[in-house]
DNA sequence: CTGAAAGCGCTTACAG
DNA sequence: CTGAAAGCGCTTACAG
């Protein structure tokens, strides 16, 4: 390989020249400066990083932490992790991928003590989160997306779910139901503790009881469980037929749930309105007009980059930051009033 | 940072020593083994890893090349990406993502250069990847899931999919098919040359021919466009009824078509078997009893890492491997013989 | 504006 | 079985 020695030497100047073109650090004439580059050109010298990085200068890498499951939503792990390497890369860094269900703070640690990421940013967070709670050992500044207890080590950002839960309730109360079906998402979210489901599932159900609005919540939905047609047929013979229906249900789930609304002949939004909070879709097979609140994983990816690279350049302290952001309301026409007369056929 | 330096004068022995004890390359005296590893259990010391890597040791990362397209199939893409990181992971280096769909080949170069990484795995490979064509400047050994024109570069493993094609049509032929359709890929994969779609088009269509086989091919599907009922609708208008699907469609556009099937009350597999090959799915989402040739992406990952090792730890020269996979073919009972009252139908 | 030299934290011949 | 020392390829005070 040729090192800087051997730019140094074909273009007749010092190693430290080389170096001070590369970095910029020093002004240097301008034939210096065009002698030394056409040099690297012409021998197709890059610098070898790891010389760099051992000098104590960054590593230019940080490191995704994302626990690999296999009951894992695919598709939101995507959306996630893939905005977030999109959003690293166009900074300037690698994405070091560490994955580790059950080493993931031994593996975060070693790149963060041994130099090899710059910094850290936490996936799929859990309420009691020890990754979080082991931030502070990582030695270098860490950002989570997600929402746990222990937040004095690490900057998180997240979606207000509260706000979500609130908004959810008093948008579907200002329209004028008074009886939704609240269908939940998959049980292990809520066994795990995932503090979105539960944050939001709380605030709903709280800011509707302040309202007098009545919810049905469908009990545990699992994959291999549940029954759609057998749900929409418990909510059509309730006394009190809802005139909506809020999901938080992953999008596999409440795309069957569509589907056996369409073979009850239940149609959205003209009987039922459906209003999904937080799932993912892929918009074009979706076809009924369900409205939905939607989580940007975009804004949320961009932002945490934003927040840890701001702490790895410019030495930002970041830990105890917390950082919501508002979730936008996207109606597309379909949440409607409820009708009165599919009120009264129940 | 503790370092070397300060492990040896604790544990009072020279420097070097610390680094064979470490390394194991040396025969060392039980006793000043475990006073070593005591005091760097006491000062909880992490060798720095940029050091090792610069002194030309290995880096232990793995770079994965996977271009993040707007359009890609997520879960399609999580398959491959995850089980190679799993494999990556347990074999004991770490991954770095290297997305980008333009600056593809010149992030792999500086990995590759650099000594960033050890060596590269190449993902989603087409016909003629340019990744592939210029793997011969990675600096490191490259190996490719795929079936690239230029394999003289890298070593290639991928399903054999021209099998895979002969599979499908035989299968069918067998049990008494003789007039099939067949759905599909989405259309950009053939626009972009992947290979997988063509060589299994290529060699079903081919099979089934040599068997005085009808095989009726969809339009281009793509998912702005494709309308399942007029599809299915179109199929059961046909003169010569089909017997059987052979998709190659991916899993949501499958998905509904079996629900246009079921609409036109055409059950599966007594009116028509559905033979998918090599299509992902949530397998619990799947209601119809359909059979499926799959891609075994476990299997895949697990060879494609192998071969890199072997290449990164032994110097092995896998320039111009191909290795072709067998596809399995797992048949739920539910790829039937076709009815003959169904057939006079039409 | 530029150079000679120290040193980053390791590994590995070299020497005993 | 162990140590003293060279050197990996850089960056950055130090000096002019």
């Amino acid at each position: 390989m040729t090192g800087i020695k051997d730019v140094a030497q074909a273009a007749g100047v010092s190693v430290s020249t080389v170096s001070y073109v590369l970095s910029g650090k020093r002004t240097i004439s301008s034939q210096t400066i065009s002698k030394v580059m056409d040099v690297i050109d012409e021998l197709g010298y890059v610098p070898n990083a790891n010389a760099q990085r051992m000098r104590g200068g960054r590593s230019q890498i940080i490191s995704i932490s994302e626990p690999i499951r296999k009951d894992m939503n695919q598709i939101e792990f995507s959306s996630y992790f893939l905005q977030t390497v999109k959003h690293v890369k166009s900074a300037g860094y690698d994405a070091l991928l560490l994955s580790g269900e059950h080493e993931a703070v031994d593996d975060i640690r070693r790149v963060g003590n041994n130099n090899l990421a710059d910094g850290v940013i936490l996936l799929d967070i859990e309420t009691d989160d020890i990754r979080a709670r082991r931030a502070d050992s990582y030695g270098k500044p860490c950002v989570a997306i997600g929402y746990p207890q222990e937040r004095r080590y690490c900057a998180c950002i997240d979606i207000d779910f509260v706000h979500m839960g609130h908004m959810a309730a008093q948008r579907l109360f200002d329209l004028g139901h008074r009886v939704v079906a609240a269908l939940r998402d998959l049980e292990m979210h809520y066994v795990r503790q995932s503090s979105y489901v539960i944050l939001f599932r709380d605030a709903f159900l709280q800011r509707a009881e302040e309202l007098g609005m009545t919810v049905m919540e469908s009990g545990p939905v699992e994959y291999d469980t549940f029954d759609p047609q057998q749900y929409v047929e418990d909510l059509l013979g309730e006394k009190q037929r809802p005139t909506a229906l809020v999901s938080q249900a992953d999008a596999a789930i409440l795309n069957t749930v569509l589907d056996a609304l369409a073979l009850a002949n239940v149609s959205i939004p003209d009987d039922i309105s459906v209003l999904s909070c937080g799932t993912y879709f892929e918009a074009e097979l979706m076809k009924a007009p369900i409205s939905e609140i939607p989580l940007e994983p975009e804004g949320l990816c961009t932002k945490v980059t934003d927040i840890l690279i701001d702490a790895i350049e410019n030495g930002t302290d970041i830990r105890g930051v917390l950082e919501l952001i508002e979730p936008k309301y996207v109606d597309r026409g379909s949440v409607s009033k409820p009708r009165s007369d599919f009120l009264r056929q129940s």
